[in-house]
DNA sequence: GACATGCTGTGATGACAGTCACCCTACACG
DNA sequence: CGTGTAGGGTGACTGTCATCACAGCATGTC
């Protein structure tokens, strides 16, 4: 079913009309734009009207609990999902069941892009770890969408770029590391730059179960445990609960120097 | 300096023009779409004569030798090279000089292009291994050729999608293997998809020293020789000068599935 | 010819980390 | 309130593979 967006005039929008209870996500997209301005690499921000109106038109939503599957690695592309809430794991399997986690999506990125544009299978399998709402643009309508509106094709162009520039980091990170330990406390780091609070700071929260940590970078669920106990000896890191908290940063990327 | 494109019509063009000896590779990127019009992932082919009149201004023709440098890892970006012959290793480093080589390119791609689209730091450096002559368009140009021409845009999105799947295949590999006999596996059943001669062959042309094969599936060069020789014992493959002639190609894909 | 250089082949060694096996805790749920 | 399940922690064992070391074998070059 079609969302209605409102258009919201560049850079200051009411934000009453935001919170509208019809279509409670259908303006994020928007309101994200006014409330985040400095996300540049937001897909769907400043907009021309037109444009947005004919996003509205073929942009329907539509949610996901926690544990459901967006589309799965092979499966031709269907079309891409908006991320408005929650957030879903993407990752690519081995027939025997081994799993990589290339990155966990959050609100605001879009997902399926790659395939969309390119029409080959969708790389990736995204499953929902925190329940999610989208707006799905089914691919017809989202190629018609980018031939009508060049301008939109350039940001579409930014995304995959930036998507690239990611992946190509993961594989750095992967691939480059003499050891499992320096892979995780690179992976440690990256995560409380990207989740921390604020100015790379050294507390945040970790979500994830050790299984899943192992799965990012490439490791047993045993070894996770067996380092970050580790790394909890040598007074580097603190958990307490689900949060982490960085107590010496340097002595964490001394650890990662020292081996290369 | 300039290139002077010719306008070639779509569909048929006159190849004398082509050859021109003032501009020999001036116009390989129509040429290309004329003689190989299957290559729906060439960013340049069938393109509008206006766009390809702009494009003819804004590209200019160089040329690098062996071992010459187009771009580094972490430089910001100048712009794309389009490449119209010679081959160029891609790759990313550590500070202790450990590599991985992340693609070989080959004629018709076009690098440095998600750096320049995103206008964040190239991610890999790009090293000539067979002289190469390029067009080359500065940031600024291209950026203002995209937004004249939106068609293109949609064009630079796929290719970018395209390289993104890429990306992922790779990290598939070298993540998912249990053991680095299976990433050689994969990696020469892959050469021989991409370099064999046509359908699915058996014989390839394997350019790559030991040890370059060692940076592309992050193993050492020792066990590179060693699991060479071990795959020649089985009888999987056979390899005469540079020449890579795969033997028994189910077996060598057994061996990848014994293990996962 | 003498020499350097780059690539390939092979042995010995040892550390890292995956696997198996098990126990413990927390917590949801009937 | 017992029971099931998901997650975390730890020990023992073992295979893989990086590393070092060195030895051939081309090739180019002075």
């Amino acid at each position: 079913m079609p969302v209605s967006f409102k258009i919201v005039p560049n850079g200051k929008g009411s934000r009453t009309a935001a919170t509208s209870a019809m279509h409670p996500y259908g303006l994020e997209i928007i309101e994200n734009c006014v409330t985040r301005p400095h996300r540049e690499d937001r897909l769907f921000c400043n907009l021309s009207p037109s444009a947005l109106l004919r996003l509205s038109e073929i942009a329907s939503a539509s949610s996901y609990p926690k544990g459901a599957t967006l589309f799965m690695e092979g499966q031709s592309p269907r079309g891409v999902f908006i991320l408005l809430a929650g957030r879903v794991k993407l990752s690519t399997s081995s027939i025997d069941g081994r799993t990589l986690i290339v990155r966990i999506s959050e609100p605001g990125e879009v997902l399926g892009l790659p395939a969309t544009i390119t029409g080959t299978s969708y790389e990736l399998t995204a499953a929902v770890v925190e329940s999610v709402q989208t707006n799905f643009i089914s691919r017809p309508d989202f190629l018609g969408f980018l031939r009508e509106h060049g301008e939109v094709s350039l940001r579409v162009a930014q995304q995959l770029g930036a998507s690239y520039h990611a992946a190509i980091t993961e594989m750095r990170s992967i691939g480059l590391s003499r050891s499992v330990g320096e892979k995780l406390a690179r992976f440690l780091l990256d995560w409380c730059v990207s989740h921390g609070n604020g100015t790379g700071e050294i507390r945040s929260q970790l979500t994830m179960t050790h299984e899943e940590i192992a799965e990012m970078i490439g490791a047993s669920r045993e070894t996770v445990t067996r380092l970050l106990t580790a790394f909890k000896k040598k007074d580097f890191l603190q958990i307490k609960g689900s949060t982490l908290i960085i107590r010496n940063k340097s002595n964490l990327e001394n650890f990662i120097d020292s081996h290369e």
